[in-house]
DNA sequence: CTTGACCCTATAGTGGCTAGAGGGTGCAGC
DNA sequence: GCTGCACCCTCTAGCCACTATAGGGTCAAG
């Protein structure tokens, strides 16, 4: 019978790791919804909105979009649903995740490359300089 | 005494492989300067513009950002000077590309954990939506 | 003299927030 | 009561690096 207690937003952002301005984009874009408010008018949320948050949260976490995160907690909500779709999305997050990864991979052995090459002087000599003025771009 | 021919912005934008609606960006933010007009209004772009556009879409592709792009380029103007500055600026970003790529990793690894804890069946007893609803944030 | 490829400006939108102005609420201490 | 303070409210604008759209103008070929 206990009456889950009401969290002002501040208490919400403490207990999430949310920042204030954080929560209210979340409402305005419909991810979070708009909670009850007070006399004062101040938003009273319940622990609802809580783990919801946090859900949000965890998943921006690993990288998630907010639209990713919006498929996810509409299919979270489907309880008696196949889970496969989760594990689709899943997996084309790991892919978008791994792809970029190789992006970086690649601009980092070339920045290595280049930092090698420099054997310090002037400007005028710099083989970093001369690299981007002159090396063909990446592919 | 070959004049250096001019190139329309179209003409530019195939050269270098830039958007013509990102080469009127660049303009706007002063990254690469306003060129003469022709008698019709259109953007008559010399040899050194497409130079200086290159050195900038290279380092673009080199993830730099656009206000490190505009340092490389008035180091690269300033050619008597020591380019341990250059150096700097490079090893600097480099660093952030590597520590992005550390930060993908830690996230890449935690997913395809998820991913193997899934064994199918209903929305209600997927390990992923479990550990999204209640595992601690990552650190 | 019309077609069509090309060019121009200006404005607004993307994602995921963040910052600031200008004000209201609620509670403790005096 | 009254003041100070932490907390809350809305609204607008800004960040990065573009991208998209509307509503026009230019120019050479057929
Ligand atoms: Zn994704
Ligand atoms: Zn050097
Ligand atoms: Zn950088
Ligand atoms: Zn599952």
């Amino acid at each position: 019978m206990t009456e889950p207690s009401l969290l002002r937003i501040g208490d919400l952002a403490a207990a999430t790791g949310t920042k204030i301005v954080t929560i209210r984009y979340y409402e305005k874009i419909g991810l979070l919804p708009a909670p009850p408010r007070t006399g004062g008018n101040y938003r009273a949320y319940s622990t609802t909105h809580r783990e919801r948050l946090s859900f949000i949260r965890r998943s921006r976490a690993l990288g998630f979009t907010l639209d990713e995160i919006r498929e996810l907690l509409e299919l979270s909500a489907d309880t008696e649903r196949d889970c496969a779709a989760v594990d689709r999305l899943v997996t084309s997050h790991l892919v978008e995740v791994e792809d970029k990864i190789a992006d970086l991979q690649r601009l980092a052995s070339e920045l290595r490359r280049m930092k090698e090459s420099c054997r310090g002087g002037t400007i005028d000599d710099c083989r970093i300089i001369e690299a981007l003025s002159s090396q063909p771009t990446l592919p």
